[in-house]
RNA sequence: GUCCCCAUCGUCUAGUCCGGCCUAGGACAUCGCCCUUUCAAGGCGGUAACAUGGGUUCGAAUCCCAUUGGGGACGCCA
């Protein structure tokens, strides 16, 4: 049975990284039918919050990724994790080191300064007794000679000579233990076979390794996947944008979309770009992910998403705008009396709206914005949009559009096309010299969906008094 | 500085393991054309890559070595 586990440590949000890593895990836990664990490595108190705990399992929410365990705290664990500290202690697989944090920073220093590995140098292995004054940490002893060789599922074997290897600390001075150790505790205690992380730990495996070894464990499989990086290939970090999971969520994004984006960020499955979310469980596989840094491509995000909004029902694209129509003030919360009631009287023709911007929209944010034109009593015109298209030439148009559509019966798609064929005929010009004017009369812009669909959409109320507008400030007089 | 990893269009990648099917395929972006009621969407087409140098071989994007470039690690962070 396989068993893998998502492990963050709450330090953050969950950002593009975490959650690729995550999805990774998720991917291959659903594909192998196996077990996919949350586990919360908060071992550093000082800079783990509940905060970042909530985001994070938030940002999988959002995202669907389900786990099966969890979430386990090893905050919970401390004692677990000391008699294992205290068993290496006792069988002389561990010391205690007297040297201080300061200490140790001033030798890295120098060590860096005179271009020497700023490696722990081992002394205190061979102290007898303690050193008054002073609370120990506890380091492990690793072999000084030899090689480790991690077999890495995606990067094949990889060797690593032990005098490289130095003692790390796997207990601070204050009784808590550190990553390297607990890292290992756990993932034997919880059965992890496969450990799917970021290319970043490949460095911390033959400290791991030995570990297993002292504690009498076999190693599970490791897989470690190549870095993502900002458009000037250094680490994904702000100063490339958004990187946190649910800033993508308030710029108006579908889960699926970022899902799949982030799939195909090192994995591949041939041509194909677009999957669902069964099509990905059922052909993820660890062969076809990639070993190079793969470079985040916002644009080509942009396009999925539109991709997968216009995969979606109308119906339940209102639903996603919903908030965002909300936030903007254009639509009243249907959790209140009037909103809610509102909404049921209004729902069919707020579909259609949604509807009618899909196809130019390539997020939620997008199609909030451009539904400002059916949701407003009033428009503002573009004064760019009202020099070219509201003028002396353009009158007799928006004049002959008022006159045709006051008097019509139906208000609909075909009927308006009607009238407007019928005055471009009258005028022997194009659709274009109609449309236009008729489009910055009523949106204020001069980029829509469809004028018949638009007008349809706002009614022949509202049409009319933004049409009477436009011939005012097109130089019309009474 | 030391160690580790990586290297195909601007970007994500197919092809690499099992050399010939590759005059290197797809996607995003970009450019042009078509469609057209504006903007999109859609259709068609274009520009664009095997980092460099050595080998091995009848033959190398594919195998080997070196160089260069990029990334990562070297914490009482994870």
């Amino acid at each position: 049975m396989v068993r893998v586990r998502f492990a963050p440590s709450p330090t953050g949000h969950l950002h593009i990284g975490g959650a690729r890593t995550a999805l990774f895990n998720w991917l291959f836990a659903r594909h192998e039918g196996g077990v996919f664990v949350l586990r919360i490595e908060d071992t550093d108190r000082t800079r783990s919050t509940e905060e970042y705990i909530e985001s994070i399992m938030e940002g999988m929410k959002w995202l669907n990724l389900d786990w099966d365990e969890g979430p386990f705290r090893q905050t919970d664990r401390f004692d677990v994790y000391k008699s294992c500290v205290d068993k290496f202690l006792a069988e002389g697989k561990a010391y205690h080191c007297y040297c201080t944090p300061e200490e140790l920073e001033e030798r890295r220093q120098k060590a860096l300064a005179e271009g020497r590995p700023p490696r722990y140098d081992g002394r205190c292995r061979l102290l007898k007794e303690p050193v008054p004054g002073r609370t120990p940490s506890v380091r492990f002893k690793m072999p000084q000679t030899g090689q480790t060789v991690v077999n890495d599922l995606i990067r094949g074997p990889v060797s690593f000579d032990n005098s490289q290897l130095d003692d790390f600390i796997i207990a601070r001075s204050d009784g808590t233990p550190t990553y390297n150790f607990v890292v290992v505790v756990d993932d034997v205690e919880m059965k992890i076979t496969h450990v799917i992380r970021g290319d970043d730990h490949l460095n911390n495996t033959p400290k791991q390794i030995h570990i297993y070894t002292s504690l009498g464990y076999e190693t599970p499989k490791f897989a470690h996947l190549p870095m993502i990086m900002g458009h000037d290939k250094t680490r994904l970090s702000k100063r490339h944008g958004a990187t946190s999971v649910m800033a993508y969520k308030e710029m108006g994004y579908l889960p699926d979309a970022l899902i799949n984006y982030l799939a195909r960020l090192g994995w591949s499955c041939g041509d194909q770009e677009i999957f669902t979310r069964e099509e990905l469980k059922a052909r993820f596989s660890m062969e076809h992910i990639g070993k190079s840094a793969a470079v985040f491509n916002p644009e080509k995000l942009l396009w999925l998403n539109g991709e997968y909004i216009r995969k979606t029902s109308p119906e339940e694209l209102t639903d996603l705008v919903m908030p965002f129509l909300i936030a903007k003030g254009l639509v009243k919360d249907p959790e209140t009396p009037e909103g809610s009631a509102w909404l049921t009287n209004n729902k069919q023709w707020l579909r259609k709206a949604v509807a009618s911007l899909t196809e130019r929209s390539k997020t939620l944010v997008q199609i909030a914005g451009a539904m400002e034109f059916y949701l407003l009593d009033t428009v503002e015109v573009d004064p760019q949009a009202r020099e070219k298209f509201l003028n002396s030439e353009t009158l007799n148009y928006l004049a002959d559009v008022r006159g045709g559509l006051s008097g019509l019966q139906e208000f609909t798609h075909d009927a308006l096309e009607k009238v407007f064929q019928e005055i471009v005929a009258k005028h022997d010009t194009k659709l274009a010299k109609v449309a236009q004017p008729v489009r910055v009369a009523v949106t204020g812009g001069t980029v829509s969906p469809g004028i018949f669909d638009v007008l349809e959409i706002i009614g022949r109320e509202r049409t009319l008094k933004r049409l009477e507008k436009a011939m005012k400030l097109a130089g019309y007089e009474l």
